[in-house]
DNA sequence: GCAATAGTGTCTTTAAGACACTATCAT
DNA sequence: ATGATAGTGTCTTAAAGACACTATTGC
């Protein structure tokens, strides 16, 4: 029998037909109250022209899981680290890219608008989509159906969590958190409710500053760091 | 410019080096109440000898998703199809397979024990593993992190849905059902509260039969056709 | 009848919903 | 002082936890 070192010596991963793998992700953010996606406008074959995720082809030798991938075709396009990046799904079959049986490992990200602004204004194929005009949109490949995927993904953790914090500046008051949380949810929230769980959370400070809002002051507060999101047992807007 | 066509008709899928991609599954059921995983004994390298879980490559001419391939993989080992089966996570990176740079989509597999056990009595290389006897076993692979995982999820959705029904054999028991779920969470669940939430899901239906478990009789239920997953808004054990 | 398991009634507890209230600021 | 936005108090409501109770069966 041979021996698992001759094994590894002989093996020829090219021997076997495989599939077509890239990392595609749905970044989102908030932008004058608007939930909005991150589209790329594609400069090469196939779907040439039209817009699509931020993603592509794995490193080998440069990314050490599809994560990374995914956090380096995401700096390419924003000029930075998404602020929140966890796994999605994987889309696979033989007809989601006419080049072949494809499978694409699928990443969602938050990131504040401000943060990336100073990149993207500098660019003309990359766009902030509001998530209200997708529908009018032709998109690459089955990226409708992704995006679908994660705004379900954002709208299911927004009702046990706060992780619409993510798409926030680094200071932000309670009421930009709750502006979030309705653009996401597209209905209100006691604000009320959320600062109970914003309380209970333990997973911000105040900063000591605060700022004007045409009326009374309101605190700005920031994430601490290295909390992990609470997770409550129960969710907002239940019935 | 080249057209789109043209591209497609030179597309080689081998110029770009390739990750090797895989697929495996972690199909959980109950056994005198004991969760256990589906291990499969690996017949060839890497990890020769070792258990494992049951998975392998895709056929592309077959398989048109990696739920198929799921799928095909686990009715091979079973006998059957399994009566849940959801995505996990894809695992990626350069050293989780000695053979190379390698990703993974899992999936996440629930079945009555009753119903593989016809197949899996007549093989050597497929056995129920007891979840409690994990720590002791070397398993190939990153198995083992897949496997944690799979178990976070079955106990996260377990505490806002009656998933463990899908453990179970067509017909069962609400003490079935409470006895499922506390193997899964381990630990003992309120009776009342699950039959409430037994009843509020109307996913049900009572079958008219009852069946003697050494004193008063037990109502037959069975999962009504078609009809998803009841989610509820709070979780059980909550604190 | 008795023991054992099936199944119900009902009080308590927890956290969200509703909404009126007070606080602070610019003008 | 007024209006606007920030932030609090507190009552109601929904669903889980606790646990005692009744029901049905085999012996």
């Amino acid at each position: 029998m041979e021996s698992e070192e001759q094994y590894l010596k002989n093996y020829d991963a090219s021997r076997f037909p495989s599939p077509i793998v890239t990392v595609d992700s749905v970044l989102f953010t908030l932008h004058e109250k608007q939930l909005c996606v991150l589209l790329v406008k594609r400069n090469q074959h196939p779907f040439l022209g039209l817009w699509g995720l931020p993603g592509g082809f794995i490193d080998l030798h440069k990314d050490d899981s599809t994560q990374a991938t995914a956090a380096r075709k995401l700096a390419e396009k924003t000029g930075i680290s998404p602020s929140w990046l966890e796994q999605l799904e994987t889309f696979s079959g033989p007809n989601r890219d006419p080049r072949g049986w494809s499978i694409t490992a699928t990443w969602f990200a938050l990131i504040a608008w401000e943060a990336c602004q100073p990149h993207i204004a500098t660019v003309s194929d990359v766009q902030w989509c509001p998530v209200a005009n997708l529908e009018s949109k032709a998109l690459a490949f089955d990226h409708a159906a992704i995006i679908a995927a994660a705004l379900q993904r954002l709208r299911q953790k927004t009702m046990y969590s706060l992780l619409p914090v993510y798409c926030l500046p680094e200071t932000f008051t309670q009421t930009q958190l709750q502006e979030a949380t309705e653009a996401i949810l597209g209905q209100p929230v006691q604000r009320k409710s959320l600062i109970r769980r914003f309380e209970a959370s333990g997973m911000f400070e105040d900063t000591g500053q605060s700022v004007a809002t045409g009326a009374r002051k309101a605190r700005l507060w920031r994430r601490k760091p290295n909390i992990p999101v609470h997770l409550f047992s129960r969710n907002l807007l239940a019935d």
